[in-house]
DNA sequence: GCGGGTCAATCTGTCAACAGTTGGCGAAAG
DNA sequence: CTTTCGCCAACTGTTGACAGATTGACCCGC
C-alpha cells in the first residue's frame, strides 16, 4: 500500500502561505497587498499569487479593479453578521451530526476534547485556540454532518474570517473553560443522537461567543 | 448624480459568459471544460478564463490537478444538502429582513411580486423562473436583510448551483402558483416585522421546494 | 502658502510562450 | 488475439513581457 505522490501546485502553496501570513497578523486591516511584492517575496511569478488572492476574495481580502487587493477591515457589524451566519450553519451541522455521527467519529472526537482539556490545564486555562482545522471542534462537527457542501461553506465563508478575528481578540478570562464545557455538552447531544438538543446547544454556544466578541470589540473601539 | 464608469475586465466578462453557458445547459454533467478551447471561443487568452473558472470551483465546477475542470455532477444527495443549507441561510435572511426591511424595499418587492403574478398569468401559470438575481424573490429577501456576508454566501454557494438544478428539473404543474402564494406569505410576515413567522414560512417554503425536487429527481432516476 | 498640472515609478490586467504531464493511438511482443 | 510499451497531440501550470492605469512627488502660477 503506497500513498499517491502529492502534487502541490505553486498556487495552493502560495494560498497557504498568504492565509498563514494574514491570520498571523502580518498585515494591518485595510492594508494593501501587492501582487508583485508577494511574488518577489515567495520567489514565484504573479500567476499563482493572483490565483491565491482570488480564492480569498470577499473572505479575507477585497479586490478593487485596477487598484489591487487589500486586507478586509472587519468591523463590528460584519463580525456580528459572521456570528449570525455561523449560528445558522453550525446549528444545522450539529443537527445533522447527531443523525450521522459514526462510532469512529465519536471516539476520535472524545479524544480530541481530552486533548483540549489537557492543553488548557497546561496553560492555566488561558488559551483555547486551534492551530489548524483538524483540531477544531466546530470543524469536527461539520465533518460528522457528512455534508461536503456544508463543510466547504463553513471553511470558505466562515473559518478564515474567524481566524482573523481571533487573532486580534483576546478571550475573556474563564471563557475558554466555559467554551470547553459547552463543547462537551454539544458533543454529548450529538453522541446520543439528539438533533434538536445538538442544534440548540450549538446555537447557544455561538451566541455566547458572539456576546463575548461584541463586548470585547466594544471595549477596544 | 452620475454613475461611476463601469470597468468590465475580461475576467468578469468571461465569468458571466461561462456561468451563462453552464446554466443554459451547454455542457453535460461531468463534462470537461477546456481552458484552451474556451479561450479560443471567447477570443481571449487563458488568463482571464482561468480566473473565471476558479471563481466557480466547488460551486459549478470541480478541478482536478493537472487534468482540468469539469462540470459538477449534482446528484440527489448533494441536491438535498443544498436545500438544507438554503433552509438555514434563507431562514436567517427572512428573519433579518423582517427586522431591517425599509419602506422602499417593501414597495419595490410588492411590485416585483405583482410582476411575477402577471408573468404567470401570461404563461398559464407554467413557468416561474427568474432570469437574473434582481428578479428573484429569495434574493430580494437577502438584500432586505442588510447583511452583505449573507448575500455573498447565498450568491456564491447556493444560487449558481440552484440555477443549474432548475435547468434540468421541470416544476410540477401547479407548483409555481403555490410558490408564489408562499412568497406572498413570507413577504407579508416581513412587511409586518414578524421575524419568527418570516423565518418559519421561509423554511417551510424551501422544504416544499425540496420535497418537489426530490420527487422529481426520484422520478427521473 | 496653495491649488492645479505634469511626470516618473509602480502596479494591475492581459497576453504569448515554455516545460512537464496526461490520455489515446498504434506498433511490437507474447 | 490480447497485452504492453512507446510515441504524439493536446492540455495545464507557470513564466516573463507589454499596455494602460494609478499614485505620489515635484513644479509652477497665483
Amino acid at each position: 500500500m503506497v500513498d499517491p505522490i502529492r502534487i502541490n501546485s505553486l498556487a495552493s502553496e502560495a494560498f497557504d502561505r498568504v492565509v498563514e501570513a494574514i491570520t498571523s497578523g502580518t498585515y494591518a486591516p485595510g492594508e494593501k497587498l501587492s501582487e508583485s511584492e508577494l511574488a518577489r517575496q515567495l520567489g514565484i511569478s504573479r500567476g499563482p499569487i493572483r490565483e491565491a488572492l482570488q480564492r480569498l476574495e470577499g473572505r479575507l481580502v477585497e479586490r478593487i479593479p485596477r487598484i489591487g487587493v487589500r486586507l478586509i477591515p472587519l468591523d463590528g457589524a460584519a463580525l456580528g453578521h459572521l456570528f449570525l451566519i455561523r449560528e445558522a450553519l453550525e446549528g444545522l451541522a450539529a443537527r445533522l451530526a447527531a443523525r450521522h455521527a459514526t462510532p469512529e467519529w465519536v471516539a476520535a472526537t472524545a479524544k480530541m476534547l481530552e486533548r483540549h482539556a489537557d492543553s488548557m490545564r497546561g496553560e492555566g486555562g488561558k488559551a483555547y485556540r486551534q492551530a489548524n482545522s483538524n483540531e477544531d471542534f466546530h470543524f469536527a462537527v461539520a465533518r460528522a454532518a457528512q455534508c461536503p457542501s456544508l463543510e466547504r461553506v463553513m471553511l470558505n465563508e466562515v473559518y478564515y474570517q474567524l481566524r482573523l478575528h481571533r487573532l486580534k481578540s483576546s478571550t475573556r478570562p474563564g471563557r475558554a473553560l466555559e467554551a470547553l464545557d459547552e463543547h462537551h455538552a454539544i458533543f454529548e447531544a450529538i453522541r446520543t443522537g439528539d438533533g434538536d438538543a445538538a442544534e440548540a446547544k450549538m446555537r447557544l454556544h455561538i451566541a455566547h461567543a458572539r456576546t463575548n466578541s461584541a463586548a470585547q470589540h466594544a471595549a477596544t473601539v
